[in-house]
RNA sequence: CGCGGAGUGGAGCAGUUGGUAGCUCGCCAGGCUCAUAACCUGGAGGUCGCAUGUUCGAGUCCUGCCUCCGCAACCA
């Protein structure tokens, strides 16, 4: 670490206990930070990494309520489902708490107060809308009413999302509750607002002059934040799921989640010290400036973490605040956004069953295709590649021929390293600078990367193996080999420590075969890691490869979601405008038996029929051949429309009228047919 | 015109201050056989979203446009 820091306080953005935790959170922030983490306390520096569930808000309430349990329960659900996952996932969290814990309320309340008994707050009541039978205000997207603008009924308070009109709820006509139906109310309410209009020259400052470092995506983002100048944010809610506003005459009214849940970093660490007195006061992890501050975030968290967060912590007093916030932009899943609410997503908990003892398999995926620059697609396919063919392949498969060697050869004992030529050179020459590369990478945020340089160590391994053939060498110059092993055994044990930050159950895997007792960062680069005439242990594979099978379980199973999603999603379309009965008995709608039925050539969606009418034969084309084989169809009755007016197609095949189908849900095409054979001709009325 | 980010070989991604376009996987050919049909070497494959500029020179800088994602609107 650098000059003016002694130690580092990281911290990851809390998860929201509505939901399991997903690989898009885990890529975004856990696995980053768990890096992160474990790479500085490798290097022996004071570190605390806090976690904890966000428990607030109003989503966890409205599942309550759906589910028919307290709010309560559902946060103590997902709480230690996260908290167990991150257990068995290896995010090593020093301290993984909660923001209803009694410690957060006291220390957020504490904040809070503290900045309105200073003047710091900003008192304002405003007219917002109300539900007189819930007793509830709402927010804007809760809000449903007529569109000024186009008139449809369903139009949200924030958008219309039928003409696009961007709207307040003011503007709606007949505004409602959009979970109740209730009618809605303007009634007046009192809120403290966070002036960050008065933050905004010290913000400019420090994160435009001071920060230039920051990613791209996150120094942008503040940018246009402050260039569109700050206005005040309320503070507190009309609601009665979250931590009281502590003050005489705001009862029913809490803390706003974005101004209680970073203070749970606090208050996480606050619970840390009392666990752990050797840790000293917790003051030290946020007040200290010889304390370096790191949150680790998605990108839809920057401006509460480089804007609101920062505003709240240097009003408050001798808080320190963020020295970098690496958030990461988001990953995708086979193409699709990852959604909490649809169920489409890889669970973490799910995963961890699923796929057991694949820890570093899924830690290994997502950060060598971290979202860092840019969102970035997960997928099974690619899943399976890297693991095949890069950590079997190039990883295990280095770490077992040396370990195979030594075994065979010399009994599973380190051979003395004798003396080098070129060759052996040119190899320790190639991963000498790796630590300091390795560092640097790190240092940067750039996991990714990082990663990908550990890998390179691997493919050295197999690179000098293969072109020091000691297979060969052995029968010609037999201490030559003990050379070649004792070279490609250091490797190994750099390996392991090389990837502990990245892939810790791996990692300790190898130390147990190389009988790596103690290790440490600075050790990295050294050739003598292992002192010859050591007894290894029994070696084992590193990784074993993922089947097909396993696969296409997983792809599937998001399959079958989509579908589901689309079931679920599926509306019954509005029924069309009266006709007269004249009208319809203008259509001759009749039933028809298939004589034949089959493909027509180059036309994917066409089958072509012979249909007998009673009177002739007479050819129908119709666009069902996704859906049915025409085997399927022959010698079944259909309806059809007798006097629709013959269509040409392309190809000179002429329709003579038109089968009648069901359009399901997922656009799947059901051809009709009667309870009963009736003769062919029949008429429909 | 609300704001920010992104668009690079078949796939997924890098490309710091403008100087011959890289990496991993896949594909093709060859080599090797200690190793989990693994490993090693070589090769093919790109008008860097589109269009304009600036420059001796643009993936990189300017301007305009198109597409995707995010924020505003409590899903990382």
């Amino acid at each position: 670490m650098t000059g003016k820091f002694k130690r580092t306080t990281i911290t990851s953005a809390l998860p929201y206990a509505n939901g399991p935790v997903h690989i898009g959170h885990l890529a975004g922030v856990y696995v980053p930070a768990d890096i992160y983490a474990r790479y500085l306390r490798l290097r022996g520096e004071d570190v605390i990494f806090v976690g904890g569930s966000d428990e607030h808000g109003v989503p966890v309430t409205i599942r309550a309520r759906k589910e028919g349990i307290t709010t309560q329960q559902v946060v103590d659900r997902y709480h230690n489902l996260i908290k167990e996952s991150f257990e068995r996932f290896g995010i090593s969290f020093d301290v993984y708490s909660r923001t209803t814990s009694d410690t957060h309320h006291k220390v957020a309340s504490d904040f809070f107060r503290k900045l309105f008994d200073e003047g710091k707050l900003v008192e304002q009541t405003s007219e917002q809308f109300y539900d007189e039978q819930t007793g509830h205000f709402l927010t804007d997207r809760n809000i449903k009413g007529e569109c000024p603008r186009c008139h449809n009924t369903d139009a949200y308070g924030d958008q219309c999302e039928k003409c696009g009109a961007t709207l307040s709820p003011e503007e709606l006509i007949n505004p409602y509750n959009a979970e109740t139906g209730n009618p809605l109310v303007r009634r007046a309410t009192k809120h403290w607002y966070l002036p960050l209009d008065q933050a905004q020259p010290w913000l400019e400052e420090w994160i435009l002059n001071e920060h230039k470092e920051w990613r791209p995506n996150v120094y942008g983002q503040c940018k246009s934040w402050l260039d569109g100048g700050l206005k005040p944010r309320a503070v507190t809610r009309d609601l009665e799921w979250g931590i009281p506003v502590p003050l005489e005459g705001a009862e029913g009214k809490v803390l706003y989640v974005w101004f209680d849940a970073p203070i749970g970093y606090i208050s996480n660490t606050v619970e840390l010290c009392q666990q752990h007195p050797e840790l000293g006061n917790w003051e030290t992890w946020w007040k200290d400036p010889e304390t370096r501050l790191v949150h680790f975030i998605g990108k839809d968290n920057i401006v509460f973490h480089c804007i609101v967060f920062p505003t709240m912590l240097k009003m408050h007093g001798d808080y320190i605040l963020p020295d970098n916030v690496p958030a990461n932009e988001f990953l995708n899943l086979e193409g699709n956004k990852i959604s909490t609410s649809k169920n489409y997503a890889v669970w973490l908990n799910e995963y961890l069953d699923e796929l057991p003892d694949r820890q570093d398999e899924l830690r290994y995926v997502l950060t060598a295709n971290a979202p860092e620059t840019k969102d970035n697609d997960f997928t099974w396919a690619d899943f399976q590649a890297r693991c095949n063919n890069e950590l079997v392949a190039v990883y295990g498969n280095f770490v077992n021929r040396a370990l195979q060697l030594t075994q065979k050869y010399y009994d599973g004992q380190v051979p003395p390293c004798g003396s080098l030529n070129d060759f052996d050179r040119e190899t320790l020459n190639e991963f000498d600078g790796i630590k300091s590369r390795l560092e640097n990478l790190l240092d940067n945020f750039k996991f990714r990367d990082a990663q990908k340089e550990a890998m390179n160590l691997a493919r050295i391994g197999n690179k000098y193996i293969a072109d020091s053939e000691p297979w060969k060498v052995i029968k010609t110059d037999p201490e030559r080999v003990k050379t070649i092993i004792n070279i490609s055994l250091q490797l190994t044990a750099n390996l392991a420590i090389a990837f502990e930050p990245f892939l810790p159950f791996s990692s300790r895997r190898l130390r147990e075969m190389l009988q790596m007792d103690t290790f440490n960062w600075e050790q990295l680069g050294s050739t003598t890691l292992l002192p010859a005439g050591k007894q290894l242990g029994k070696p084992s594979l590193l990784f074993s490869k993922i089947e097909d099978d396993v696969i296409a379980a997983q792809t599937k199973k998001l399959e079958d979601t989509l579908k589901a999603n689309m079931e679920a999603e599926y509306k019954v379309e509005a029924v069309k405008e009266n006709i007269a009965f004249d009208d319809f008995l203008k259509l001759d709608i009749r039933v028809g038996t298939v004589l034949e039925c089959e493909r027509v050539p180059k036309m994917k969606k066409l089958l072509k029929f012979l249909i007998d009418d009673g009177m002739q034969k007479r050819t129908i084309v119709s666009g069902i051949a996704q859906w049915y084989e025409p085997e399927q169809l022959k010698g079944k009755q259909v309806l059809f429309v007798a006097n629709l007016a013959p269509r040409e197609f392309k190809n000179g095949l002429v329709s003579e009228g038109m089968i009648l189908s069901a359009t399901n849900w997922d656009g799947s095409a059901i051809v009709t047919t009667t309870l009963s054979n009736v003769k062919p001709g029949s008429q429909i009325s």
